[in-house]
Parts: C-alpha cells; structure tokens; sequence
DNA sequence: ACCCAGAATGAATGAATATTCATTCTTGAT
DNA sequence: ATCAAGAATGAATATTCATTCATTCTGGGT
C-alpha cells in the first residue's frame, strides 16, 4: 500500500491505529479484566459501562460479550481475580519457604499489605467497591468469602506457629488473627476514604504497634 | 360516594389505598431517605432506582425530584444522614455526661458499634456502599471525612483521659485512636461480607481484646 | 362554603446503555 | 496462493431509567 507520495503506509501503526489483532482468548480476557479495573478505580463501579470498558482496553463493544456472556460476569470474573491475587500474594508470604525467620515473615507481610504505589490503591479501590455491593450480591459475598477464608487459616497458622516459638502466654491465635485481618482492612478503607487523615506511613505504624503488642519478641 | 349498594365506600382506606395525603417538606425528604436506606441495604447502591425508592417509600415518581433535587443528591442527603446519625450516635457515648466511669463507658461504646440488631446491619450496608464508590467521588469523601475527623478527635480525648487515669506507659492515644477506629471498620466489613466466619458475638470479643490489651485496667 | 397555594401524581420524554448479529478481517493450515 | 475457522467490529435494537411537567388533589385560611 502506498499514499499519492509512493511513501509506505500502515508499515508501523500510529499510536491511534484502528488495525485488527486477533489475540488468543486468555489475552483478550485479561486485557478486558485489567481495563475494568482501572475503570472502576476511575469511576466507581455503578458508573463503569461496557463502552468504558471496551474502549479503555482499545477494543470493540462487542468483545466483551464474545469473551464473558455478559457485563454481570465481567464484572464477577473480576472481582475473582483481583480476591485471587490479593489473598494469593498474602498466602505465598505466609507459607513463606524463602523467608525462614517468623518475624521477617511478618514484616514482608505488612509490606505486601501496606506498601506499594498507585497500583495497589487501585486495586483497593476495586476491592472495597465490591465490598460495597456484597451485601446485596450473594455471589460476590461467596468469592471473596472463598479467598478470605484460606489467608485466614493460614495466617493462624503463622500466628500458632510464632506463639509457640515465643512461648507467648494468653494470647489466642485464632482471635488474634481476625483482629490483625479487620485491622488491616480497616487501615485500607482509612487510606482510601480519607487520606488525608491517615498516611500509609502511620497506618504501617498502627499495624506494626498491633503485632508488637501481640509478639513483643518478634517485632522491633 | 356510595356504591351500588348504597354502602358508603373510601369510609377508611383499604391497605393499599391510593388516598393523597400533603405533608411537611421535612417528614416527606425523611421518609425518603429512609426508603434509600432499605433500597440500598437490598439491592445494591448500583442497582438503585427512583422507581424503587419511591415505590419503597410509598409515593410517586415525581416527588423525589420535588423535595431532592435529583437522584445524585437524594444519594448524597442519604449518606450524610447515615454518616451523622452513626458518628453523632458515638460522639454522644464518648462526650458521656451520664456515664462517668470511663471503662463503662468503652464497654457502652462497644456496644453501639457491634451491638444491635437487623437496623444495624442495614446501617452497615449502607455506609459501606458509599465507602465502595468513595475512592471515585470526592462529594462523598468529603461528607465522610467530615464527620470521621470529629470522631477521631472525641477517641483520642477520651483515651488521653484514659491512660491518665490508669497512668499507662509507652501508649500513644492518636495511634491507638486510629487503630481502634480501624479495627471497627475491619470487623464491620467482615461481619457484612463474611457472616459465616465471624459471628458479632466473636468481633465484640475481638475489639474488647484490643482495648484490654492497651487498658488493662478498664476492661476486665 | 369556598379558595388557592403548593404538595403530589404519573404518563411522557429523551438519554444512556447492555446486548445482538450481520459483516469484515486475520491467520495458520494446506 | 487459497481457504476456512473463528476473532473482532460497530451499527442497530430493545430496554431501562432519570427527569419533566401538565394536571389533580388537599387542607388551612377566610
């Protein structure tokens, strides 16, 4: 193909370029899914629409339907993921074979938890968004208590298995567990509805103040 | 007006009678949100309509426009209501003119935040529901943060009192406040989403084991 | 008994949006 | 080079919903 001056054109597309792609499904899907994310970080989630949607990940409207049935399950495949990677993330700390030393595990925790950047705060965004629905949604209520439930035994775990190795009288590991999991949530909703009251920087410190109350020997 | 019979009818209106009834701006608004209130609770912030809440609330289509401008502000009136109705409710309890001992008096707070029954639960529906579209709609921050901050303030003072009276050393009263704070919001959440895995008898019992842990001699 | 200010109604309107599907395009196999 | 499978497109459709407003009704004031 050449214009009126024999130079080639369509060589390398323009950054607004319309050219097709034909990608494998798993791609497609990923792609609509972190496009949805973004959306509802932007625009919260009872504003986001198929077009937003589509046209964030630089596709059609009718590929979303193609890939998930309907908006309904875009949005559910959605949630599932971001459940599944948070909970996953935490749960690969806390089996942690790489990191020998308990309280170092702690402390790598409360980084995945409470640190990083822009990322994450999006992802909150996302996660307290459905939360927000999962009152009046049963299936949203069912994939995140699925999640929920597994970092929750795992992190009793951890908790029993410090206990032991500090020979910690009176605490209980199970209650102390979901204490450490609500403190956490807690902190994330500060962080996202008023941040200018609560720093990630002192939420960091509110979380660690807990652990050390619990775990004196294992935290500094 | 008589029927065929000539029995007087419309003497006492049927259950669903259609009788018009003229009442004060402010009964009718409150009687709006009111109806929001349990539309939310149910459906879903994002599957709320006029429709529904006026159906809900009794009343045509035409007076939400009439006494709330439009639907984003009826949402906002929604939410500022349940923000100073839960915040005003705990300010109360720390300011505590009639209850002077102060352990009694975090027993009371306790309490009102995980006490009660169904109108609790649909309370917390409703402010997490905001919570979730928060991060995208700063009108709605604000109306949180505002009252949040005044929250804050009251704890913090109330715990100073505290640690003077009991003279608890290395105990920092805003971060305690923060914590105690988030950890409400946390168990609130769980108890929202998951109610299989924490019962409210099982998050009272974790929130007095963290001010037992800071106060021991106030909570026994 | 009569008025009328303004509260209340709900059919109508128009805008927004999910979903469909006839058509076009891409790619790997032959 | 050709073809078929199926990925991708986006105009069209049908639905849902917020908002409007012409009309009806109520109740306190006279």
């Amino acid at each position: 193909m050449t214009d009126a001056s024999g130079a080639v054109t369509e060589a390398l597309p323009e950054p607004g370029s319309k050219r097709r792609q034909i990608r494998p499904k798993a791609e497609r899907r990923q792609q609509l899914i972190d496009a949805t994310i973004r959306c509802i970080a932007q625009h919260g989630l009872s504003a986001v629409t198929m077009q937003m949607v589509t046209r964030e990940a630089g596709l059609s409207v009718g590929i979303a339907n193609l890939h998930f049935e309907s908006k309904d399950n875009l949005l559910k495949e959605t949630l599932r993921f971001v459940a599944e990677e948070y909970h996953g993330g935490q749960i690969e700390i806390m089996e942690g074979g790489d990191i020998p030393d308990l309280g170092e595990r702690l402390d790598a925790l409360l980084d995945f938890q409470l640190g990083r950047g822009v990322t994450q705060r999006q992802k909150m965004s996302v996660w307290f968004a459905y939360y927000g629905e999962a009152g009046a949604r049963p299936v949203y209520q069912k994939i995140v208590s699925t999640v929920d439930r597994l970092a929750a035994q795992k992190l009793e775990a951890l908790f029993i298995q410090i206990i032991r190795e500090g020979n910690y009288r009176g605490v209980d590991a199970r209650e102390l567990a979901t204490g450490y999991s609500a403190l956490i949530d807690g902190l994330h909703l500060g962080l996202l509805v008023t941040p200018r009251e609560l720093s990630k920087r002192r939420a960091r410190a509110v979380a660690r103040d807990f652990l050390r109350r619990a775990f004196p020997q294992h935290i500094h």
